[in-house]
DNA sequence: GAGACACCGATTGTCAACAATCGTTTCGGG
DNA sequence: CCCGAAACGATTGTTGACAATCGGTGTCTC
């Protein structure tokens, strides 16, 4: 997820942002696991950074979705139950497919070119193992796909759900098969652009996001969802998703 | 009602929320506009609470996309330009429409006597000129409807939009013939949902979240579309939206 | 008189010490 | 042996002072 701290000029003093990123990645490449404890005081002894930071990036990380609180009781990766992640990836569908709906058709020969570069280079790093790079050229891909929709409110929704669900998403970032499947699938997409209809382009965006979803229903099999209620339940009104309430709100 | 602190358990010490909570009344009700600033030091001798608590606020505040904050600069209550309002009810209409697809029909009749009673309430208030009440009834009217949908992640989508336009509606919350035209529209939801057709419901929450958009265009004339140019430029890279990779913002 | 530079006030960002809170363990009584 | 209460350790929340930064103003030179 490439470069918060470039565009988000406010909570990134540049040690802030690293701190940040860094914690990211560790969710995403599976590091620190949902419900992990996040303690303030470790991390900043591992950052050697001062606690204030570490609350700032997690303030940050918590507006993100990617971390819950609870007052007096510390910071957690979020953990989803897998009624909320069905939730979360049917919303990714729909949105994802109203942003494929949005793109001016026939496809912009700039914006066409730009995407199979990006796909160039991610099929090196893919070859080469990179996982990193691998990360950020797949959400570069993705989002220059759906930028081209021309809604910033639709991409920053996208986007949302995009970060939220990286911890979701951590099972299948590091499978060869699937990363090769997946590269597969964008080369289709880039078909369809080119020379395809928009209804094929629909379908190969729907089908990319499912089978990530299946590898983590898979990984916390049937277990998980007893578990997740307690869980859920534990984590009271989780504090991550700025869940709202019935404040006077207007 | 009034109890954010009760819900929502982290970020709300009691006397953060009532912060939040009146800063927020305050841009819904108009008394603070638009790129008006946001001084920590003010706001924090105007509420007597230190500026520490103040700062957590206008964090909470930027989290929900209601004040853009740039790195020492300071904070303003976050403005949208003309096309990006645009780009907003879009979305609003296309997650709402979303919603009343999900909510399971024939409609639970617990469900409409809840409706029933909300709009009983509503009624009353606006008869009172009771705004606050209003407000607070307003929303939860349509919460309980967007409820029934049972997507926790389209309820928080629809309400991170809901909370964000606050500043946008501000314009016809104050209006008496608005105010009776959507008690009118509240009514013809209710008989939709009781007797009536899905078709029909979806018609109705679509046209209802109109006329507060025009509303707002309306009070901003043709003067803002070039005005507003101006000030994206000069917000930055706002940090509010939590705007995402390369700085659209055109 | 115009432009560049340096200073100054206003405002925000950072820090380290202190206070409040929670969960757990331990101790005493039944 | 079991149960309840109090004290402890571990963590988080809060405060006030200090440092860094920005925009503007005044001045000096050409």
């Amino acid at each position: 997820m490439a470069n918060l701290a470039e565009t988000c000029d406010h909570p990134s003093v540049p040690e802030l942002a690293d701190i940040v990123q860094s914690l990211k990645e560790e969710i995403i490449f599976g590091r620190l696991l949902p419900r992990e404890r996040l303690v303030e005081g470790e991390l900043s002894d591992r950052y050697g950074a001062s606690r204030h930071l570490i609350r700032s990036a997690l303030t940050e990380l918590q507006g993100m979705g990617l971390v819950a609180r609870r007052r007096n009781k510390g910071a957690m990766v979020r953990d989803f139950s897998v009624e909320e992640v069905d939730e979360i990836y049917e919303m990714r569908a729909l949105l994802q497919r109203e942003a494929v709906l949005r793109i001016p058709w026939p496809i912009d020969r700039a914006l066409l070119r730009e995407l199979q570069d990006i796909h160039c280079s991610y099929s090196r790093c893919v070859e080469a193992g990179d996982l990193r790079q691998v990360c950020i050229l797949n959400n570069k891909f993705h989002f220059t796909m759906f930028e081209a929709a021309n809604n910033r409110c639709l991409t920053e929704m996208i986007q949302r759900i995009w970060t939220e669900t990286l911890g979701i998403r951590c099972y299948s970032i590091g499978d060869p098969i699937w990363l090769g499947r997946a590269r597969d699938e964008h080369a289709a997409m880039i078909a369809q652009l080119a020379t395809g209809s928009r209804e094929g382009l629909l379908r190969l965006v729907d089908a990319h996001i499912w089978p990530a979803l299946e590898l983590y229903k898979r990984a916390h099999g049937g277990w998980h969802a007893s578990k997740s209620r307690q869980v859920a339940r534990h984590q009271g009104g989780v504090a991550g998703g700025r869940r709202m309430s019935a404040g006077v709100e207007s």
